[in-house]
Formats: C-alpha cells, sequence, structure tokens
DNA sequence: GTAGTTTTTGTAATCGTTACCACGGTAAAA
DNA sequence: TTTTACCGTGGTAACGATTACAAAAACTAC
C-alpha cells in the first residue's frame, strides 16, 4: 500500500528502518529512500496558535516584495512616497511589531544593554537604573537588568545570559564578593562595551563611574570630629571594592589630620548583609571602650547599627553619633533620622550610558577608557547632631 | 573607460542612474546591468571587531556538520558519545554561548518573560520580582524588566517592547492611570499569555493573583474601631484599579458593621504620587471636625500622611491612629513604626509565573484563566496602639 | 520615438539556530 | 542470505529581518 514517491510503484518497496520513531523506506527501483510525509495536520484552521505580522505579511497585502516594505518601514529615501504610506498604513492597520529578534541577528545590533546590579530591594540602585534608562531609551535602545543578589555564581549566571543576548553593552555593580573578574572580561574578548559604575573592581580597564568616596567619607568623619567625637569608629565595607578601600581611607585621613589616634578594634568589616551589619554594631558596642561615634560605610548597615543601638537604650546622638552613606529615603524617615552622604544616583546611571553609547557609537579604533567621579554632599540630620547648632 | 564585467567592452557601456549614492551602468551589447565592485576593503586584518563563537566555529573545528554540533549541544539522544564529548569540550575551549536572537528565531520561542510594573522604587514590587525570577530562571526562563512609571504612555511603549521581543509570556501589573486595555489586549491577540497581579484592570480574561485586599482592609478598619477610634477616615486610591475599590469597600463594611456612619469627607483619593498624598493628608486634617484614625490604601501614602502629622504636632497614635498597607521595610522603622497589612510579596511573584509558564506550556487547546487570592497579615505597631495592650 | 538617465522595485544572500529528511553502514531478526 | 532495525551524520530549508545588487518602469530631452 506504500507507494515510491518517484515511480510510484508499490512492490518494489522495502522498509528502511526506523529514525526517530518514523518507518522509512527503501524504493529498489529508483534507488531512493523516503518516509510517509508527516501529516501535515489537516490545515489547522489558520489558527497558528501564536502569529505576529511580519514584514512579509505586510508585503503580500500589498503585493509587494518584503524588501520594498523594509525599505518603506526604515524610511529610506528612495522609495516611491505612495508606496510608503501604503505600507505604512498597512503597518498600523495589521498592528506590526518588528521582530527584534531577526532585526538584531541581520544587524549583529540587539539595540539592548545589560544592567548588573547586586540588588534592587534598596532604592540605591532602582535611581541609578531609571537615570540609565532615560539616556538609553531615546537612543533606541533597551536596557536587560539582572540582579546578581550580592552572589557571584549569580553574577556569572547574569554574565553569561548577556552574553547570549548579544548586548551591545553593559554596565555593571560587582557584589561585595566579586574577587575574579575572567567574566567580565569576557565581555572585551568579544567585543561588547563594558562600563562600571559605583562598586567596581580593579584590574579592569573599561570606563568608570564613581563618587567621590574618599571625600565623602573625610567630610562624614570630620563633621563628626566637629561633633565633639572622639573616638570615632568605622562599619567598613568589603575591601575587595575600590569603594570599601576609599571611604576606610577617608575615615583614616580625616582622624590622621586632626590628630586623632587610629585604634584598630575600631574598624571592623561587613559584609554588606543586614545580620552582618548587626553583628559588627554589636562588636563595637560591646567594646569595653565603646565609640562615642560610628561612620558606616552605608545607610543599610547604619540603619541596622540604629536598631541596635536603640535596643540597647543608647541615647543618639548624645552617646553615639552616627552617619551613613548614600541617603536613602528611609534614612530621612527613621528615628532619630540618618546624616548621610548623598550621591547623585540618576546623574551615575546617566554618565554610565552615556559613557558606553559613546564606546558602542564609536567606530573602529581603539577605545580609551573614561572616567567620571562625581562629588557627594553632606546631609546633616539628627543622628550626629550633638551641638544644638541647626544644620543650615 | 568602464569595461562591462562580462564582454570588456567599454564602447556599449551607458549609465543607468544612481542607486544609494553609487553609480550603475548598463552594456548594450551584453543587455546586462553592473556597478563598479564595492572597493572590498583591503581585507580588514581578519579584526572583525566583534565576534563570538558559533556552532559553525565549533563544527569547522572538529571537521563535522553544524547539525550534528547543534545536536550535541541540546543533549539530543541519537549522537555519538565521543562526538558530543568533543563538542562539548571545544565549545568550552571556544567560550561559545549560543546566540539567544538566532535561537528564539529559529524555534519562535524566545524564552524570556516581561514583566511590566509601576515602579521598583519602593521595596513592594522588586520582591515580587524576586520571586518571579526565582521561578522563571529555574525553568529556563529569563525576564525583561519594564518600569511604567505610573505612567500610561510608558506602560503602552513597554508592551511595544515586549511584544517586539517576541516574549513568551507578561506578568503585569497596571499604572494608576491605566482606564483602557488595547494595549494588553495585543498581547492576547499575539497569543502572548498573560498574567495579571495586584494591580489589575477588569475587562480582561486573563489569569490573575491578588490579595484579599477587602479582608485586609477590613481588618485594618476593625483594629483601629477596637482601639477606639470612631471617625476614621480613608485615604484611598485610585478606583479604575479594583485593589483602590476593594479596600475602599472593605473600609466601609468594616465601619458599617460596626455601625458607625459613613462619611463621605472621610474618603479622599489620590494619585499614588507622594505630593498628591500629602495634599489629601492635609485636607483631612484641616476638616472642622478631623478624623481620630486614618486607614491609608498602601505604606507609601500612611507615610507620607505621618510627616504631616508629625509636622504639626499632632501625637501618634492619640490624636491620630493610622493603618498603612504592604509592610514597606521602612514602616517598621520610621517613628511611630507603621501598623500595616503584609502581604506575602515573592508568593505573589512566584504565582504569577506559576500560572504563566502553565499557560505557556500548554498545548493547544483553550486556557481557563486561573486566579489566586492571596491572604494578608495585620502587622500591629505603634502607630495605631492606642489602648496599653500590647500587640500579641 | 528613442536613447539616455533616473527612480523605484524585485532578487537573493546573509545572520546563527533548529528541524526535518536523506543516506550509508552495521547488527539483529527472519 | 535476505530483510529490517538502529545509529550517526550531513544537507538544506526555514525563522524574520537587512542589504547589495539587478532589473524594470518612468521620466527627459532631443
Amino acid at each position: 500500500m506504500v507507494k515510491c514517491i518517484k515511480c510510484g510503484d508499490v512492490d518494489a518497496i522495502a522498509k528502511a528502518g526506523i529514525v526517530r520513531g518514523k518507518q522509512r523506506y527503501y524504493c529498489k527501483r529508483c534507488d531512493c529512500y523516503f518516509s510517509q510525509p508527516t501529516h501535515a495536520e489537516p490545515e489547522a484552521p489558520a489558527l497558528h496558535r501564536r502569529h505576529q505580522t511580519t514584514i512579509m505579511d505586510i508585503a503580500s497585502a500589498l503585493n509587494i516584495s518584503k524588501s520594498t516594505v523594509s525599505r518603506a518601514l526604515q524610511g529610506h529615501s528612495d522609495i516611491n512616497a505612495n508606496t510608503r504610506k501604503a505600507v505604512l498604513d498597512m503597518a498600523v492597520q495589521l498592528d506590526y511589531q518588528p521582530n527584534l529578534l531577526a532585526l538584531g541577528l541581520a544587524r549583529s545590533r540587539s539595540y539592548t544593554i545589560g544592567i548588573i546590579v547586586p540588588e534592587f530591594i534598596n532604592s540605591f540602585f532602582p535611581y541609578i537604573i531609571i537615570g540609565a534608562q532615560q539616556v538609553a531609551n531615546p537612543a533606541g535602545y533597551h536596557v536587560i537588568i539582572c540582579q546578581s543578589n550580592e552572589s557571584l555564581e549569580t553574577e556569572i549566571a547574569n554574565t553569561q545570559v548577556l552574553l547570549a543576548s548579544r548586548v551591545d553593552g553593559v554596565i555593571a555593580s560587582v557584589t561585595g564578593e566579586t574577587k575574579t573578574l575572567e567574566h567580565f572580561s569576557k565581555f572585551q574578548k568579544a567585543g561588547i562595551p563594558l562600563v562600571m559604575f559605583n562598586r567596581i573592581c580593579e584590574g579592569l580597564d573599561v570606563s568608570k563611574v564613581l563618587v567621590d568616596d574618599h571625600d565623602g567619607a573625610y567630610k562624614g568623619v570630620t563633621h563628626l570630629i566637629q561633633q565633639g567625637c572622639r573616638r570615632i569608629a568605622h562599619l567598613a565595607g568589603p575591601q575587595n571594592l575600590q569603594i570599601g578601600r576609599e571611604r576606610l581611607q577617608g575615615y583614616l585621613d580625616a582622624l590622621r589630620d586632626h590628630n586623632l589616634p587610629i585604634d584598630e578594634e575600631l574598624i571592623v568589616y561587613y559584609d554588606l548583609s543586614n545580620a552582618s551589619a548587626q553583628t559588627c554594631a554589636r562588636r563595637l558596642l560591646d567594646l569595653p571602650q565603646p565609640p562615642d561615634a560610628i561612620f558606616a560605610v552605608n545607610d543599610p548597615a547604619a540603619i541596622q547599627l540604629l536598631l541596635v543601638a536603640k535596643s540597647r537604650n543608647i541615647r543618639i546622638p548624645a552617646e553615639l553619633a552616627v552617619v551613613g552613606f548614600s541617603n536613602e529615603p528611609t534614612s530621612a524617615l527613621i528615628d532619630p533620622a540618618l546624616t548621610t552622604l548623598a550621591q547623585p544616583l540618576d546623574e551615575i546611571g546617566k554618565t554610565a550610558v552615556q559613557f558606553l553609547l559613546q564606546e558602542i557609537e564609536q567606530e573602529e579604533g581603539p577605545y580609551a577608557p573614561m572616567q567620571r567621579i562625581l562629588k557627594t554632599e553632606l546631609i546633616i540630620r539628627e543622628s550626629s547632631l550633638r551641638t544644638k547648632a541647626r544644620p543650615s
């Protein structure tokens, strides 16, 4: 009953094995192999379950070729005005959305940039992301946001996703765990521009956007000294991050410049988790001779510190003055309101993307990494205000 | 001086127009058109600026065909174990990353899901997003996060990007402005599953994940009544959102069930912006007969309200008790700490994606939308605790 | 009209993958 | 010994766009 697809013979047919569950035949007469055509599903009533309009749909609706449609859509000059209008109208009518996958493949450009951040629970990174989008979107790029969750493993997975998505560029802020950089240097090997912001790691020759952490820390600690504090501790961040080292150095330099002794036991390092912040806070407060002020490497740490101090009924700022870093919105709301160093968040995001776009759009030639250092602003609130002088 | 590329004749050549800046010619003898070959740039020293490894690179390195490589990489069964190993090793050696663009194009599946949220400055949506990723990533999907910024216009732009990116599905929470739904029904027309969570709009036959807003509001207001409050106001949300209506209704029902009068002037509507929250708070506090308690539709509003009350030296909760909704982390830190209704955020995200994946992976056949309503939990803190009874 | 142009439209290759089919060799079953 | 089953691999057409190039159509100017 099986007929050869060529000669139509029925007798010269022999079975020729089963491949992936499908019976195949061999016609001795024609010396050819074949299998019964896959029963092309009795034309499922044109209900392709999902089908979005393509330029081919527009083309056949108007009886023109798809290259004409393509040219009309991208506003190429050499196209008849009427044709263009017809195409544009039909595109609206059929609700055409260009297939970014196909477009990216054809142009080897995805018009997508990747953003890697450690977290976005605190509003710090969200503000930066918003700034980044404000520059990226008008320039025709959209963004993929990856959250590394302060985990190096996740961060590596993120870089792979971005690499696989063929993003045109990446801006990133590393986790507190990140010490190796191979996963980031892959971007460079693949020729994908990378800009680091805020939390950077050394050893990578890329553009960078940061705030003047040393200066900020120096200002914060100096303010504490001016408030009369003499035994100032530092709840420090991971030292693999430049941000951690710079703020520590700012703290040290401020003490030194004001002739205050440096006491190693007043410097504790935390790993960016709230639990660790609490542990470190307790360690400081449990010292035989506890500090009269603490400069925390960031606001989340300072806030945990305030909670610990409050639970011990330590009066703030009378017994303990506190300064944070970042100006999280919560810092203004907590009691007592936290003195902190504000950073120009959306400007960080904007600048990072500007650097990135510059590098993406640059034709050929080596790219000289750029760097921008933004200033912080000391916001004085209750948590550090011992003298009755009001904050101006 | 121009020679025909075929016959080599020089005399029979005529100009034949300029296409995109390039002179073309016509040979009368051969009846053929041609242009001077583009001066194939003297082979830019193989410095392709950017080139990521493809399966073709692996194939030619091993001298096998690309289909074999493809099968090896996707762990197809009918492939020789040695071949597979060789391919896998070479893939690592060449640092191969599959091109998701090409893959998505070939399979008409992007393995990407879109998430649309109004904002992610407050930690509410970030927690939901994290929950969503926890389900999506292990299932082999990655996510594109879009922020509508509480703007309908941006929301529409977001849907277009997702449509163009050919996402396999979308979970969304609408803006306070959203009243029309065409942009969302486009997903349905294109056969792209959609799940709404938290802030939904009616009129769309899709799966939904929400919390029991009515019940939550009822519990919050009942708690205020139990604390002895009798003139309870409601700082309500936009009424185009079901969430806004449900919470209002819970408030009304609680009053009614406890035989308290309903006073229209005690209900004010805000548009989800902080500025509007402050205006509404002032309006309530300026009433000739101000309320002794306020139930706010969410925590950000309650927090703004607390700020306004504090600036007027209104004692909380003695003169004014306050209850919020959402349990933002800040609510626990502010002074006085805010009584609020906690929602199982990551569960919202997880459930939404579970519904979505179910719909994506379902073969053919109509899909019956599902719905899950999660419970809230009343967290009693200082802002509402008038009686000295301690919160249990 | 017609040669000489210019404008507009069509054709086909390409991007990186997958999917389907072809086909040769060998082992097992008849 | 002759079928038939099983394996492993190669070839090629999609997928939906862009783009270089070819060709047809529409103007000019004589």
